[in-house]
DNA sequence: TTGCAAACAAGAATCATTATCGTTTAGGAT
DNA sequence: ATCCTAAACGATAATGATTCTTGTTTGCAA
């Protein structure tokens, strides 16, 4: 086994012992899920992890497959690339600016911020992209989630 | 007139100007849409300005609230707090870490950067918020686009 | 083994968004 | 001022993602 292979049971190890920690059946159906998610390195989404899971669970459903995602983030198994994607949101603010994000009511506030305006990443074309803009989210809780 | 309305004055000369650039008409419906957008604080989502517009326009199609929105962002007049709102995107890496997004084929790539692990607001509550982590997007081209 | 709660499957329902299509309108050419 | 054409619009159907509902199955503890 690979060194990418390992790093996949280390993965599964884990996903077992935290199921048990937050009282959850690891079922086949969840260990599938699971597996699939950590394979791909492609930030799938919900549909097409279930066409993944679906090859290997044919009468899975696509209920399921929503479902334990969402318990899989609940439990701290797994996250989302972006908390907005429930629907667009728009910014007529076209000066340079950041936002803070609240996790819990999806409040978004703009941010302007010299100090982040300089963030860039340490090598000029990671893995090869030409990178135009940086923007920091600051993800927590708004004053009236606190 | 206070310093927030000629604020919204200013944005409203911009956006003829540019309709004009752009070869746009600027319509009453685009005029309407796009002075709620300047004026709303909140990031809307596309739904809550055809709310906004309609109170406006009571006859006012979701139709052309939704087109002229892209119209405005590809124009350049308006832009997405995030560009992947059209599905979630999943992330099993628990890894501390920041992503690459291609705007063009929304492309998602973990990227791994101690620089920006250590970004941090200026402030210590940003607009009373309580931030728990920073998060670094950096938004171009993956290699396939280019 | 019995029973109950957790998980599941199937499919309907919902929500956001996009596409289609017929009508209206704005602005340039006449 | 009138005509013409493309751009805009409105109504509404269609699509795609996600969630909800309901009935069934399964895991595990008494």
């Amino acid at each position: 086994m690979g060194a990418l292979g390992q790093e996949i049971e280390a993965r599964m190890g884990e996903f077992t012992r935290r199921c048990k920690e937050a009282g959850l059946t690891a079922t086949h159906q969840r260990t599938v899920i699971y597996r699939v998610l950590v394979e791909s390195r492609d930030h799938p989404s919900p549909e097409l992890v279930y066409e993944r899971v679906s090859q290997e669970i044919p009468e899975i459903s696509r209920a399921t497959v929503y479902k334990n995602i969402h318990t899989f983030i609940d439990a701290g198994l797994l996250r989302e690339v972006s908390e907005l994607h429930q629907t667009n949101r728009l910014d007529a603010n076209l000066e340079r600016h950041h936002h803070l994000i609240c996790t819990r009511c999806r409040k978004v506030v703009d941010y302007h911020d010299d100090k982040l305006d300089s963030v860039r990443a340490s090598k000029r074309n990671p893995d090869g992209f030409q990178v135009t803009e940086y923007r920091v989210e600051a993800r927590g809780l708004c004053p009236a989630c606190r």
